[in-house]
RNA sequence: GCGGACGUGGCGGAAUUGGCAGACGCGCUGGACUUAGGAUCCAGUUCCGAAAGGAGUGGGGGUUCGAGUCCCCCCGUCCGCACCA
């Protein structure tokens, strides 16, 4: 009689995470005794409340974690939290409180619910960016980093967003606008702000993406060269005939030099100032720029927008060959890529082809296509691909890839020119006017100028009494924090008021983990024990802002002697997003989306653990998709999980006195031992299953199929015939119900705990060996093989596992459905695949 | 335009090295148990066909004894970058 039971996970969850809390079998040891393993999911942002978003990469971490501790590895599994940012600050302004209480609450409901999600963190070495003994060490490596040269202030044009009140760094402006606010354009201002020079780097990222990190997923290589941007070309000296200055520009193309008719110079370009005083132009001119600046980036590099020019009434020389062209103003060109200047070949570029023809400025060909002949006039677009060089002096009929080398090494001898490499990649603007950041650990002096805060002195710590909701920085209306007396001279002076940009706090946060209480540095020899990181798990939306950054820093900081590492992250797991069905608020129709608020589709893990428990949001998650896939939320498909556990756990307590009896008695055995097939089946099975959840866990990390191989398990026990009676079969039993216990750990682990305790097994299933197969018992006499006739399946035979197969070759042809579809033809060829099939080709 | 990912049943997804397409789960259909069933257990479920059989992995071609998988062309979806000289 079946009895209707259902796992008691109400009861089960708690009990099990304080078993494991007692035990302390999560602590990373780092003796050197064990390999290490340093398993790490980018840690959140304190909201308050963990979304599904966050349970999904916590249980990819949690899962691997967990199996990799199993195999033996010394893990290192920590949390922390990504504690500075506007939205404390915004809190505290709503609520009228300080930031860091908010924060400290949110933390602490966050903690509580991974806990109640089973995570295995070692929780001793928490991080939390917010608090002082972190962001001392933010501090302490900004001004190393300035004393190696890679920090700046300087004046610059910087995208500012209203809404943040603060500026922003390039990596935060997406489509002209803030990152934060989908809905607010950018401004540019001339600000003076700090810049971390990630550009001296550049190169470095660029080539260990290639050489280092091959098993990165090709979407972020790809989105991080792409934003590095190298191209590869020259410098050239145009000069100015009416003043006789330098006006260098950048090319990809020398081979069109010849061909140049016109230069054109960004609207903002300092010189341009200069030369207009006083000229008879200069209204006009100044009128010009003030449209374009005033246009904004966002219309202005619209690729669609209309070109629009003005000519500057002064000419440039072309140092190829003394021509003189004339020198233009375009809305098109950026001040702040290559020289803020450019040659203008209409002939072959199309931007150019489309000013020059708004402009009437002459066309001249200087590459021909092969088989055709191009005529300036009638030219409808430019022709923008390699061919032989025309029009070229010395250069005509060579082949214009070539010419590109030739005509850079002519120039470079007559130093006209040189060859060149320029970069997208800007420098890191990394200070931010709002309060709740790290304080950038500088002091003014009136004599002494920009002076660093001492390290002895570190932390520079936020004030607690700063008044929230008044505008601008509070960072600047606390009087007492910002005047100070100069520790060089002991004048006057006042601190400087801007705090770090947030992606500093996470640059370096996975180096901290690996010696998170040492008071005298950042992190010690500690981290060269554990990085680098073997396995980092976060969002795709990263591939540029964090994981260039955290690039960066580990260079950096390698060079400042801190560390022998040249890439934080060995592998890279990006995991999709949790998406739900909801309505289209526009077209009202049906589909999944991102889970939001304005959709209304959003499912809260904590009212999924209160009604299904940690395990099953942990199954369903890992079993709906592979990780790097968007995962489908669907409400049944939980419910399927659901009764997966509650299936097992109704096996165990239908036989729980046979299968405590039968492990008892020893479990395991070898298939010698077993007699009846379906017995030595099911030990097969049972061992088929560890070796494919082992390898699934392994190299593929494909959590999907390793469940699925538990369920057929499962379904292989039910159709098993139950024989309580027979002592055989009782430890038979055991041992397969036992194994799936531990096979399902690092996806259910508290039900893993109950089921393993309940069988009267010693100790916690989580730190249990983890299972090895038995190849011996993988072995089997006989196997089913398809026969083919010319490729198509027409019926199955079973052969001996070491059957002749040449003997195979005649059964297969004397099959009666193969004699069916072969008869009145020749047969022409017969494939044996060992193990797998016959076909015979007639 | 450049770069990346992808396209398999009603749905999520399997198919690991070129070898039996559709594992596992959802949903659906039928049955058992039951006062009842939105519980549980059992069976079935790619499509067409009564069956034999045929078709089938976005479309078209190719290589091969054999292609979801490799090659070429095309179509479509999603993501990133984009007047970058």
């Amino acid at each position: 009689m079946a009895i209707e039971t259902y796992y008691p996970f109400q009861q089960s969850e708690p009990r099990w995470q304080r078993a494991w809390s007692e035990a302390g079998i999560f602590r990373a040891n780092g003796d050197g005794t064990r390999p290490k393993s340093y398993i790490l999911e980018q840690f959140p942002y304190p909201s308050g409340k963990l979304h599904m978003g966050h349970v999904r990469v916590y249980t990819i971490g949690d899962a691997m974690a967990r199996f990799r501790r199993m195999q033996g590895f010394d893990v290192l599994h920590p949390m922390g939290f990504d504690a500075f940012g506007l939205p404390a600050e915004n809190a505290a302004i709503k609520h009228d409180t300080q930031p860091g209480a908010w924060t400290e609450r949110c933390i602490d409901m966050m903690r509580e619910q991974l806990v109640r999600l089973g995570m295995s963190y070692d929780w001793a070495r928490e991080v939390v960016t917010c608090r002082d003994d972190y962001y001392r060490w933010n501090q302490w490596i900004f001004i190393k980093l300035w004393e190696q040269g890679l920090v700046e202030r300087r004046k610059a044009a910087v995208n500012w967003c209203p809404r943040c009140e603060t500026v922003l760094a390039n990596e935060q402006v997406i489509n002209g606008r803030c990152w934060r606010h989908e809905d607010t354009d950018v401004d540019v201002r001339q600000l003076d702000q700090w810049f971390l020079k990630i550009t001296e780097y550049a190169d470095e990222l660029l080539r260990d993406l290639d050489d280092k990190l091959a098993e990165w997923p090709n979407l972020v290589s790809a989105q991080q060269r792409n934003w590095i941007g190298r191209s590869e070309g020259a410098l050239v000296k145009f000069k100015v005939k009416e003043t006789g200055e330098e006006l260098p520009i950048f090319t990809t193309r020398p081979d069109t030099l010849f061909g140049v008719t016109f230069m054109v110079m960004a609207p903002e370009h300092p010189k341009v100032q200069e030369w207009i005083k006083g000229q008879p132009n200069e209204p006009a001119v100044r009128a010009f720029i003030n449209k374009i600046v005033h246009e904004g980036r966002e219309r202005r590099t619209d690729e669609a927008a209309e070109k629009e020019g003005i000519a500057l009434g002064l000419s440039a020389i072309n140092p190829v060959d003394g021509r003189e062209v004339p020198i233009w103003l375009a809305n098109f060109v950026l001040m702040e890529y290559g020289t803020g200047a450019i040659m203008a070949v209409p002939a072959h570029d199309q931007r150019d082809f489309e000013f020059a023809r708004k402009f009437e400025i002459p066309v001249r060909v200087v590459i021909q296509p092969e088989g055709v002949e191009l005529s300036a006039n009638e030219m409808t677009a430019a022709y923008t691909e390699a061919g032989v060089m025309t029009n070229s002096a010395q250069f005509d009929g060579m082949q214009s890839e070539r010419a590109k080398g030739a005509i850079v090494e002519w120039l470079t001898g007559l130093k006209q020119g040189e060859p060149t490499v320029q970069y997208r990649l800007r420098d890191w603007l990394i200070s931010r006017q709002r309060f709740w950041g790290t304080p950038i650990p500088f002091v003014y002096c009136d004599e002494c100028g920009l002076v660093p805060v001492a390290l002895d002195e570190l932390p520079v710590r936020l004030p607690e009494n700063a008044r929230f909701g008044q505008g601008g920085n509070p960072l600047a209306g606390v009087d007492e924090w910002v005047n100070l007396k100069c520790s060089k001279c002991g004048g006057p002076a006042r601190r400087e008021t801007d705090t770090m940009d947030t992606f500093f706090d996470s640059s370096w946060y996975y180096l901290r983990y690996c010696d998170p209480k040492n008071t005298d540095l950042p992190f010690g020899a500690e981290a060269q024990t554990w990085m680098p990181v073997d396995l980092y798990i976060g969002g795709k939306e990263h591939a540029i802002l964090h994981l260039l950054y955290s690039r960066f820093f580990t260079k950096a900081l390698r060079d400042l002697g801190l560390i022998k590492l040249d890439e934080p992250f060995s592998r890279l797991l990006t995991q999709g997003m949790v998406l739900a069905e909801g309505t289209d608020p526009r077209s009202g129709e049906r589909r999944f989306f991102k889970m939001s608020k304005s959709i209304g589709n959003v499912v809260d893990p904590g009212e999924i653990i209160e009604e299904y428990g940690a395990d099953a949001a942990r199954m369903f998650i890992l079993f709906a998709a592979p990780p790097e896939k968007d995962l489908e939320w669907s409400p049944s498909g939980v419910e399927g999980i659901s009764r997966f556990i509650n299936r097992l756990w109704r096996y165990v307590q239908n036989n729980l006195t046979a299968l405590r009896a039968g492990l008892a008695e020893g479990g395991a055995m070898t298939p010698a031992e077993l007699t009846r097939q379906d017995d030595r089946d099911l030990l097969r099975q049972a061992h088929e299953t560890t070796r494919r959840v082992t390898n699934d866990l392994g190299e593929r990390a494909q959590f999907n199929t390793a469940i699925s191989a538990c369920m057929e398990l499962l379904n292989a026990l039910y159709a098993w015939p139950d024989r309580p009676e027979d002592p055989l079969a009782r430890r038979l039993a055991a041992f397969a119900t036992a194994r799936l216990a531990l096979l399902l750990s690092p996806f259910a682990p508290h039900l893993a705990e109950e089921i393993w305790h309940q069988l009267g097994a010693e100790g916690l299933a989580a730190a249990q060996a983890w299972p090895q197969f038995d190849p011996e018992a993988l072995k089997v006499e006989t196997v089913e093989i398809a026969l083919q006739v010319s490729g198509k399946v027409r019926g199955h035979m079973s052969v001996g596992i070491d059957e002749d197969e040449d003997a195979i070759k005649q059964r297969a042809l004397a099959d009666e459905k193969v004699v069916a579809f072969t008869e009145g033809k020749t047969v022409r060829k017969v494939i044996y695949v060992r193990h797998k099939l016959v076909n015979i080709v007639a």
